[in-house]
DNA sequence: GATGAATGAGACTTCATTCAT
DNA sequence: GATGAATGAAGTCTCATTCAT
C-alpha cells in the first residue's frame, strides 16, 4: 500500500533530515504520547502533507529519530580503547562515566519513550536491531574491549570479568539518571561533591571485598 | 470541575482496586500509549463513566498503577538489612541481583513510559515523590543498610563507599533488563550460564585493580 | 479490533436509523463519491464520533442504506402473483412495468454507485447477498411466479419461458431508466405518449414474428 | 485558471492517449472511488504533475475515459442493418444478445460509476451528450434501424414497435449482467445452457400470448 | 513538455470525558 | 454508585493540485 521500504535508511534528503531533526526537538519537549504530526511539520517548517512524503506513518518518523540516537552514544565510547595504557584506569574510566551520565541524562527519556507503544518498539527491533544496526548494547562493545586492553597491560586485574565491569559501571550511571530524571536531583547521592564518576570508579576498582592488608578486616568470607 | 482530592490516596473502594487492577493489565498488554478508557473499563467489568466516578481522569488512574509498583519492590529489598552478617555476602548481594533482575523486568515497561508523558511524569513527581510516597531511590535504602551493616561486621570492606556500590549492583542489573526489553535476549552477555547475577557480584566484591597480593596472578577468586 | 458484529443487522436502535436515513438522504443528494461522515452526521442531528458508535466504518453505513434499498422493491411486485387470473395480463403487466419504472428512478443512482468502490460492492455481496439477504435477482421471482399462474390459467402461452419474458420486461424498464438518467429524459423514445409501459407490454405479448393470422400485412402503425 | 477548452475533444497527442488508456486500466482495477492520480500516472510512466498539462483535472481525465467508451459499443451493432434479410431474425437478433452481454460485462461498472459522483455524470451530459457525442442512446438506433428494415422485408411483424422490442432485448442483456456482476453468477437463471441469448430471443419473437392457431400447444419454437 | 516535491484542505476515525437516567 | 450513549476536539493520513526547475 505504501512504497515507503522499510529498509531502516531511506534516501536522506535535506527534507527528511530536517523533519527528523523537528520531530526529535518536538519529542523532547512533549514526549511521544503529546507529540503530533501538526506540530512536528510545523517545527520543521514544512506542511503535514511532506511528512508522508518521506515517512511510511508518524511511526516510521519516530522510529528514525530513535535511530539517529545510539550512533551518537557510541561514538563517544568508541575512543576509548585507545586510551588503554595511558593516563590512569581510574581517570580513563571516570571520563567515561562523566560522558555516560551526560549521554544518559540526553537520551533515557527518548529511549525509554519506546517501551510506552509495543509496536512502537517491535518496529524498532526489526528493522534495526536486527538489522545489525545496533541496540544499546553495542555501547558495551568499546568499553569491554578497553578493560581487555588494560588487563593485557596488567593495568586491571586479569581475573576480572570485562562484560560485568562494564556493566557495573555504565549501570550505574543509567540508573543514577533514571532516579535523577523521574524523582529529581535532589533524591541523588553523591550531592556533595555532586560528581558520582570518582565514587562509583572507585568502588568498582578497589571491590567490596576487605583489603586482606587491612588488619582490622578480618575474615572475608568470599 | 472535579471533587477528587489531589491526594495520592483516594479512599480505597473494591471498585477502585478493580478498576486499578485492571489499569495495570491493560497498560502490560497494551503499553501506555495504547491503553484506552474504554478497554480498562471493560476489563474491570466497569462501565467507561464508572472510572471517573472514582479517578479524575485517565492520567489519575495510570498514575494510580504506578503509584503501586514501588512498595512491591521496596518489600523485596526491605528484609536485606536483617540478612547482615548472615550466609555470606557474595550469597546475600546474587541473592538481591536475582530479585532486582526480576523485579526490573517486571517494573521497567511500565516505569519507562512515564518519560513518554511529561504531564503524567509531573503527576506523579508532584503528588507521589514529594510527599514523600517515594520515588525508585527509596530502593537504594535497605541495600545501603545491609552494606552499611557488613561493613559494621568487617564482611565488607570499612572505605567502601555504600551507596556507590549499591548504585554498581543495581545499576547493572537495570541496564541488564533494559537492553533485554529493548533489543531481546539475544544480545546479552552472561548466556552461557544465563544467570547474570554471579559474575556481577564477584566483580563488585573484587574490584578491577590488580591484585597486589598476587604477583603472579595465580588464584583466581572467581 | 471493532466489536461491531458483521452481521447485516446490529440491534436496530432509534439513532441507528436515523443516522441511516441521514445516509440515504445524503447518498442521494451527493452521490456516494462526495458524502461525507460530517454530513451524514450533521443530516441526523448527531456528532460525527456518534456513527462510529453504531457502524464499523463509513463503508459499513453505506452497506447498510444499500441493505434497505432492495426489499422496497420487492415488496412492490411480491402482490402480483395474487392477481394472476384477475384483470388482464395486459394490465397487469403494465401496472407491473409502470411500477418498475419508478423504483428503478429511485433506486439506480445509489444501486449503480455500488460499482464505483469494488470494496463496497464486495462487502455487500459477502454480508448480504451470500447470507440469503438477497439480491436484486430477487425482484425476478414474483413476476415469475405470476406468469406461471397465467401460463397454468391459459391466459400466458404455456410454451412461454418466464424467466426470458421478466427479464425482457424488467430489463427494458431499467435500461430505460439508465438512459433517462444518464443521458437525460430528451433522448427517449416514448415522449408522446410519455409512458413506455403499454408500448413494452404490447410488444412483449404480441411478440416480433409475423403473424401468421394476418396474411395482408397491412397498415403499419409505426 | 486554466487554459484547458472545455471542449471534449482537447488535441489528441500520445501522451494524452497514454493517459486515458492508464486511467482506464486503473479505474477497472480500483473503482472510481479507490483511483487516484497517483497510480493513474505511474500506470502511464508519467509524472503526476504531467496529468495536469492535458486535463484541467481528475473530472476531466474520467470523463475522456468515459467518452471512449461509448462508440466501442455503438460500432458492434452498426452494421447491424446491413444483415437486414440475411439469415434468419432469430439468428441476427442471437448473435447482437451474445455481443450486447460481452459488451454490458465490460462496460457496465464503468458506466455505472458516473452515479456515483453527480457533478462527473453533470460534466459527461454537458459537455458530451448535449453536444451530440451521443449517450447509450445512441446504440439503440442502429437496433430500431434493422428491425425497421425487417418489418419493410416481412420478417418482422409490421404492427411490432422496434423501439419496444430494441429495448425489451438490450434490456433484458443489461440487467442480466448488472445482477451478474453484482450478485455474482450463480444467481443467474439460464445456467444450463448457459446462454440466455437464445432464450431472450426465442420470447421476444413468439410473444406471451396464447397462440390461437395452436390449440393442442404443439410444435414449440423455442 | 515533463517533473515530482510540496502543499493544505479535508477526509475518516479515535477516545477521554460528560450527563441524563 | 453505576451506566453507556453521546460528544467533539483532535489526531493521523490522503490526495488532487501547483509550481519552480
Amino acid at each position: 500500500m505504501t512504497e515507503h521500504s522499510l529498509t531502516p535508511s531511506a534516501p536522506p534528503s535535506r527534507t527528511r533530515e530536517q523533519l527528523v531533526d523537528a520531530a526529535e526537538r518536538v519529542l523532547r519537549a512533549r514526549g511521544l504520547a503529546r507529540a503530533t504530526t501538526k506540530e512536528i511539520a510545523r517545527e520543521a517548517g514544512y506542511a503535514e502533507g511532506t511528512l508522508y512524503l518521506h515517512f511510511a506513518d508518524k511511526l516510521d518518523l519516530v522510529r528514525a529519530v530513535h535511530e539517529r540516537l545510539l550512533p551518537g552514544f557510541i561514538e563517544m565510547v568508541s575512543h576509548l580503547p585507545e586510551r588503554a595504557g595511558t593516563g590512569t584506569v581510574e581517570g580513563n574510566l571516570t571520563d567515561l562515566a562523566r560522558g555516560a551520565l551526560g549521554l544518559y541524562r540526553d537520551m533515557l527519556p527518548l529511549g525509554s519513550s519506546l517501551f510506552a507503544d509495543p509496536e512502537l518498539l517491535e518496529r524498532f527491533r526489526t528493522m534495526h536491531i536486527e538489522r545489525g544496526g545496533g541496540g544499546p548494547h553495542r555501547a558495551w562493545e568499546p568499553v569491554v574491549a578497553y578493560l581487555r586492553a588494560e588487563q593485557a597491560l596488567g593495568r586491571v586485574d586479569r581475573e576480572a570479568d570485562p562484560a560485568a565491569a562494564t556493566l557495573l559501571l555504565l549501570g550505574a550511571c543509567q540508573q543514577l539518571v533514571f532516579v535523577e530524571l523521574m524523582a529529581g536531583p535532589e533524591v541523588l547521592p553523591f550531592r556533595d561533591p555532586p560528581d558520582p564518576a570518582p565514587a562509583l570508579v572507585a568502588t568498582l576498582l578497589a571491590g567490596l571485598s576487605p583489603q586482606p592488608s587491612d588488619p582490622t578486616g578480618t575474615e572475608p568470607s568470599t
